[in-house]
DNA sequence: GATGAATGAGCTTTCATTCAT
DNA sequence: TATGAATGAAAGCTCATTCAT
C-alpha cells in the first residue's frame, strides 16, 4: 500500500533528522547508533531496517542537506531582476546556506579522512557528486548568463567559484580568518566585485 | 645537562613523526595511542611524559608540519628573481607543499570537527595560528611587494589567496574537481595570471 | 483440502532444505534465521508457522537426514549377494554416506554440547534415536545373518560397529588421521576384514 | 625478573581455567569473554594481554586439556606389570579420562564445525595435533610392545583404537549407546579382549 | 499464512588512560 | 623514565523472536 510507504518514508526522516542533529553536536565519529537511536526515539536495532549502516545514515544526511541547499539556492536566485544581480545572490546564498549551518560544511568533509579506507560506495558517492553538481548549477547558470560563456568556460569559472566559497567557508568556520584579521563577508564582497568586473561583458 | 634535554628533544620527536605516519595512514580518531607507540617502538605509557594525551601530539604534529611548511615556502621563494615571480612561485609552493601531502591537509581539518568538545587548548590554538600566519607571511610579502599594498590591504588580499587555496586544495583532494570536470594545475595557474592582472601596479 | 496439506508440506520442505545448506556453510549456531529464511526465498515471520524455532528446524534438518541414510543404506544392501558381501556394502555405504556429507555428520554433534542447556525436547530426541536405530537395523541384520546372532549379542556388535564407524569418521573428517599419517579407507578396509574373521560362522 | 614470569603466567591460567568452566557450562560459542572475565575475576580488557582472542584462549584451553590427558595416561600406564595388562589400562584410562570429563571431548569437537572459517591457527592446530600425538604414544606404545608391532604395523593400529575409543566416548556421552540399549563399559571389554586375542604373539 | 519492522539484550573487541613496579 | 597489565566504558552490529498489519 502507498500507505505503508509513506510511514516507512516518515519513519526513516525521523531517523535521518535525528542522525543530523547527532553528527552535528559529536561529530561523525564520536556519534553512536546508540545516541542516534535515543534521539530518534527507537532502539539501535530499529535503525538497521532503513540504514544498512552508519555510513549509510551518513551519506543520507548529507544527501538530505545537498537537496536542501539546492532549494535554498533556487529560491534565492529566482529573485534576481537581472543578471548582475542573479550572480551576487548566487554567491551570497551559498555562503550563507553554509554559514548558518558550519556542521553541514564540516559533515561533507568526512569525505575527506576518517571515514574507513573504503570512504563511500562508488555508488553512494556518485549519486553524491551529481546531487552537488545540481545545486551548484544554479551558480554555473548565473555566471554563464552574467558573462556569456561556453561550456568550457562556464565549467572553469564555476570552479573557481566553488573553490573559493568552500576555502572561504572553511577558513571562517575554523576561525583563522578571524585569527589572521580578517573578515569574511567583506572578503566575499570583495571577491564578487572583482569577479563581476573580470567577467563583464565584452 | 644539556645531553638530556637533546635526548629528551630526540624522543619527543621519535614519537611525533609516528604519530604523524600512523595518523595519515588511519586518520586521527582511528589511530590508537597503542598503535603510535608501537610505530615509535616504545609502549603506550613511554608517550605520556611527553604528551598529556593523545591531542597534546596532534597539535605537536600540526606544529611540526607549519615549521615545515614555512621552510618550504621560505626556500622556494628564495629562487625568485622578480617581484612577479616570487608571488607566482609562493602561490605554486604553497599549493604544491600541500598536493603532495594531502594526510597533513586532512590532518588540520580535524580542527574543524570531531575533537572533543573543548578542542585544542586555547594556548595550543595561538600558537598554531602564530605559526601559520608566520607561513603565510611568505606569500603576505611577495604580494605587498608585488603590489606596493599597505597593511589593510595585504591582509585582505592574503586572506582571499590563503582561502581560494585552501579551496582548491581541499575540492582538489576530496575529488570534488574532478568530479566536476576540472583540473586543479590548470585553474591555479589561472588564478594567478588574473591574480596578478588585478593587482598589477597601475 | 489434501490440496492444502501438499502445499503446506511442500513450503515446509522447502525450509528445511535451506536451513540445511546454510547449516552446512555456516554451522549450526552461526547460521541466522534471516540467512535460511532468505535461502528458502521468503521472511523470517515465514517460518515459524512451520518450525516453532531454530532448535525445531535444526531437528526437521537431523531427521530427514537419518531418513536419507536409511535409504542410502537400504538401497545399497539390496545389491548384496550373500551375507558376507552383505556386511561389507553395509558397513562401506555407512561409512560413504556421512564421508560425503561430512556437514551432516558435524550436524549431529551439535546434540552433544551448545544447543541451550534444555537441549532437543525430549520427545523430539526420542522420535531422532528410534530413526537412527531403524536406519542402524541395516547393519544390524547383515551382521546377525551373517554371524547367527541372538538379539544380545547382534546389539552389542552393532553398537561396536556403530561406534567404530562414528569414531573413524569424526576422525578422519577433524584430520586427525591425516595428522597421524593413517587413511580412512584402509582403517575400514581393514576393520572389516577383522569383524568378518572374528564372527565367522563356526 | 623471574618474578614477574610466575605471577604472569599464574594470572594466565586463572583465566585457562575460567574459560575451561565456562566453555563446559556454555559451549564454545555460547559462552561469552563477558562470562569468562567474571569467573576470572577480572574484567573483559584484563584478557586480551594475555589471548589475542577467543580462538586463542579456546586452544590454550584445548592444550591444557591435552597436557593433563597425557599425564593421567603416562601414570596409569606406569603401574602395569606385564604388556598385556599395560595396553588394558593404557585403553581403559584413555576411555576414564574422558568418560569423568565429557566437557572436555565435547570442547575438542568444535575443531570441527561452529570455529569461524578460518578455524585455528595452522600454527596452533599443529601444535595441538602434536600434542594429542605424544599423548597416544603412550597407547602406541603398548600395543607395539605387546604385540611386537613395526612402525607401520602400529600407526595402524594405533589409529583404529584411537578411532574406537572416541566413537565409543562420543556415542556414549551422545546417549547414544543407551538409546540403542547398550553399555559403554562392557562394550569397552569386550573390544580389548578381541583386541588383545587378535594381535596376541604368535 | 505471510510480511518485515521492532525489540532488547547480547556479542567481541578496542580504546585512552592510569599506575604499581 | 619506562613498562605493560588493568580499567571500565563504549563501540557497531546481529540475533531469535514477536506482532500489527
Amino acid at each position: 500500500m502507498a500507505r505503508d510507504q509513506a510511514v516507512r518514508a516518515l519513519k526513516r526522516q525521523i531517523i535521518v533528522d535525528a542522525a543530523r542533529s547527532v553528527f552535528a553536536e559529536m561529530g561523525l565519529e564520536a556519534a553512536s547508533m546508540r545516541g542516534i537511536a535515543a534521539a530518534a526515539g527507537c532502539t539501535t536495532g530499529a535503525i538497521y531496517p532503513y540504514f544498512r549502516n552508519k555510513e549509510e545514515l551518513y551519506a543520507a544526511v548529507l544527501s538530505d542537506g545537498l537537496t536542501s541547499l539546492h532549494e535554498h539556492l533556487a529560491t534565492a536566485s529566482g529573485n534576481a531582476t537581472d543578471p548582475r544581480e542573479r550572480v551576487e545572490i548566487a554567491l551570497r546564498s551559498y555562503f550563507a546556506y553554509y554559514r548558518s549551518r558550519p556542521d553541514e560544511l564540516s559533515l561533507g568533509l568526512y569525505l575527506y579522512h576518517g571515514l574507513k579506507p573504503a570512504g563511500l560506495t562508488p555508488e553512494l558517492d556518485r549519486r553524491l557528486n551529481r546531487k552537488l553538481s545540481q545545486a551548484l548549477d544554479v551558480i554555473g547558470d548565473a555566471l554563464a548568463a552574467y558573462a556569456g560563456l561556453d561550456a568550457d568556460a562556464r565549467r572553469m569559472e564555476l570552479c573557481q567559484v566553488f573553490s573559493y566559497l568552500m576555502g572561504l567557508l572553511i577558513c571562517d568556520c575554523t576561525h583563522r580568518l578571524r585569527a589572521l584579521g580578517s573578515n569574511a563577508e567583506a572578503m566575499l564582497d570583495r571577491y564578487t566585485a572583482d569577479l563581476l568586473r573580470r567577467l563583464a561583458p565584452h
